[in-house]
DNA sequence: TATTAACTAGACTGGACAGTCCAGTTTGAT
DNA sequence: ATCAAACTGGACTGTCCAGTCTAGTTAATA
């Protein structure tokens, strides 16, 4: 049977990329060392070298699996059934969702790492850019596209106010994050109530007026 | 005279981190090399040894000099007179100064590094956390109490509303130009768009009710 | 059971690079 | 002019590491 073959193969690989992932994450591109990832995956040296050209080669596919995996991870929780609740629930909820899915110590070093490599690989940047940030400011774009034709959202650019939203969601966390290390990582209750805030604030500014209900400027204590 | 060794010992040093601060910005702590960077700094090997033990002390110097020369350059430009001009044109130079002064391809990449180097160097991180948006965001906070005071901004906390705010100057652009590169940064004329709209969306959330006049939902074009 | 693709252990090559050493030269103060 | 501190250039050491090579072992298939 070719599926057997198949199968070693397959679990020789997987072992490579866990522990390869381990590694790079901890160490970056230049300081991780091809030895350590074999060692971790319990794999000799010459098995990873048959299953990965490069070092190079090797980092590309962790990166990439990673930021892919993450990006089918958002919008797997929220499905967008947007027309029967109100604009506020929507944006709280996708808000929630993408904040509980990026805010991990993973992704967080993700992130670091891919921002570190930029000028060795200008390319992991760009995927990151476009299956993260990017894939959750034009569903947002979309639903406020919807809003805006059910008259609860104020005529604008449905884009432009979308990543408007999306920072003010993502912003604060991230950037400290990413500068603070993984103890910036906000938890459940903070990061219920950011989103809250962050919701609060954007429908204040693009609510239709008759439905703008600002809302107390204490948000609903989250704690 | 004691100052005239201590000149040339001075030029040294300098040539020697200008031409550090490139390399490394260049290729990362792990990427740079001591070689180059004398061959940069156009003084021999031992030179640089001996103004500095090692790389990883000239590399923090080299660093910590850039944070805190970025951290002094914030606030020269807009004096903190807030007494006699409303809170709207107070909060669109801030965020017109920071965006100025941050968005440059130089702090950028510094910025990228730091992140990167997180690892290998907790407190680059913290540091530049400290010295950039900490000190803006206390600022704003300070401004924004007085604003309270004087009654034209909602009772709020003034660090959350500060915080909020800077993020929503700064969050959009530094996250895209530090996954996407240089390209990224905004233009002059993107960059004052991007302060009103965000200093607009703000003052919806936080201005006084009386005082509000969340003004056109399209910000005034700037181009 | 025989065959063969996948794997192992570990020695090895070649290059890069931090940091040192040394013998001589420049420069600025007195 | 003299002297000491600063500097030069380049050879050198030791280490680390990507990637290769070899000879032998394991395990799935037919």
């Amino acid at each position: 049977m070719v599926n057997g073959a198949s199968t070693r193969v397959r679990r020789s690989r997987e072992k490579i990329l866990a522990a390869a992932e381990q590694v790079f994450l901890h160490a970056g591109f230049l300081g991780a060392n091809m030895d350590s990832i074999a060692e971790k995956a319990a794999v000799s040296k010459q098995t990873v070298y048959a299953h990965f050209q490069s070092k190079e080669v090797l980092f590309l596919e962790v990166i990439e699996a990673m930021t892919g995996g993450a990006a089918r991870t958002i919008g797997e929780n929220v499905e967008d059934r947007l027309d029967d609740r109100p604009v506020r629930d929507y944006l709280t909820a996708v808000a929630i969702d993408q904040l509980s899915v990026v805010m991990t110590p993973r992704l967080m070093q993700l992130r670091r790492m891919v921002i570190g490599e930029t000028g060795r690989f200008p390319e992991l940047g760009r995927s990151l850019y476009e299956n993260g940030p990017l894939v959750s400011i034009r569903r947002v774009a979309r639903a406020l596209a919807h809003y805006m034709a059910l008259g609860q959202i104020r005529d604008c650019d449905p884009f432009g106010a979308a990543t408007q939203f999306n920072w003010m969601v993502m912003g604060a966390p991230t950037n400290a994050a990413m500068l603070l290390g993984d103890s910036a990582i906000p938890s459940r209750s903070e990061l219920h109530a950011h989103a809250h805030e962050a919701v609060r604030i954007f429908l204040s500014a693009y609510a239709m007026p008759a439905d703008a209900g600002a809302g107390p400027v204490v948000p609903p204590a989250a704690t």
